[in-house]
DNA sequence: ATATAATGCAAGCACTTACTTACATTACGG
DNA sequence: CCGTAATGTAAGTAAGTGCTTGCATTATAT
């Protein structure tokens, strides 16, 4: 059971680069072994199962703090500077874990639920912080908007939709587009709350 | 040859129910038949295939030409007015094909790279025609923005995340939550985009 | 009523897949 | 250097999958 690191690591890395193009039912256990470079019966004296293998690696994805604490912490409460913070720690954090992300998203019969709930707790807890946010300015009239819900959902599903649509999907990607999108974005959505 | 047509039909939209849940490898030519009330070979008799029964499906995949001809003849030229029929129309062609497009999404190792495209049509058209829309209106001195291709992605992925957030995913769901919606965020890109 | 086409049924085939077992080989720390 | 743990190799199992075949049954149209 003392898991030899390497040899670990090397299994869930190849699993997650597979399922996540191919999906979790496209994806077999030889091909996984033989990504990782090693033999189909070590995948499972190390995770007994498919499915453990994938549970495993979910259990890596940790969620980031980030975005409670950026919420706490770094704000200036001035709207385009904390937009603009906002938007770049978002797609920081989609962006780690993009592949996870993108199993969750193809999904399978045979995926247990644990995984899908934890690929969108992230969504809604931004949802909530950003609702809230808004609230706070508009008391300190900052911001004018009828619908702070809405309004958050609005500028979340924005940034949702630019991650999923594969806005930055190549590996090592300039992420140059991924910067424009966000400043031009931001600026719409300040100019529009600003009161 | 002279296909039944209700006889295909049936096997074609249980095929298109399954596989939007489970994708397409996760559903079986079995499942399909019985969902259909139809025996297995039946299915066979039809499309051949497994593959060929989904290409027929996507075949009735129609790309609304809506969109088009809403862009040549329905608009009026006053931004707000605008907006909210491009959203609405956006999420009624959008909805009508949920199913096929949650399908896509979920994707395959072994699905036609056909299907792919065709899902990809519509956002692409979308952006095209948003953009120029766009860009006239500056001229008419009508909207004010830097970068109005960014501003056409940034509404437009707004709507996807919205659509694939699953808003609307329940089969006759109240729709009020997506007028709620629309309304608001075609507020907000108004006021930011009008000088 | 009879020919023709569409469907059902039962069985099976060829192949893949997740997973197992038994045994040989290597790596490695005390 | 030796014992133990980790890995490789080969072979196989049981179940599932897409798909086929042969034949019986039902519907349909002329």
């Amino acid at each position: 059971m003392n898991d030899n690191q390497s040899t670990s690591d090397k299994i869930l890395m190849a699993a997650i680069d597979l399922m996540s193009e191919k999906g979790y039912d496209g994806t077999t256990t030889k091909e996984i072994a033989a990504a990782a470079g090693v033999n189909e019966v070590t995948l499972f004296r190390h995770f007994g199962t498919k499915q453990k293998l994938l549970e495993t690696a979910f259990h890596r994805y940790h969620y980031a703090e980030e975005m409670t604490k950026l919420f706490q912490e770094s704000l200036k409460w001035e709207l385009h500077t904390d937009l603009l913070l906002i938007s770049r720690t978002y797609h920081k954090i989609m962006n780690r874990n993009r592949k996870l992300l993108y199993i969750a998203q193809k999904g399978s019969s045979s995926l247990p639920q644990e995984i899908y709930q934890e690929a969108g707790r992230h969504p809604r807890h931004l949802r909530n912080l950003l609702t809230n946010y808004l609230t706070a300015m508009m008391e300190k009239n900052k911001v004018m908007t009828a619908n702070p819900e809405m309004t958050a959902m609005s500028f979340m599903w924005m940034n949702y939709g630019a991650f999923y649509s594969g806005l930055n999907a190549k590996g090592a990607s300039p992420d140059q587009p991924l910067d424009d999108f966000i400043e031009e974005s931001v600026r719409l959505f300040a100019r529009a709350l600003t009161p």
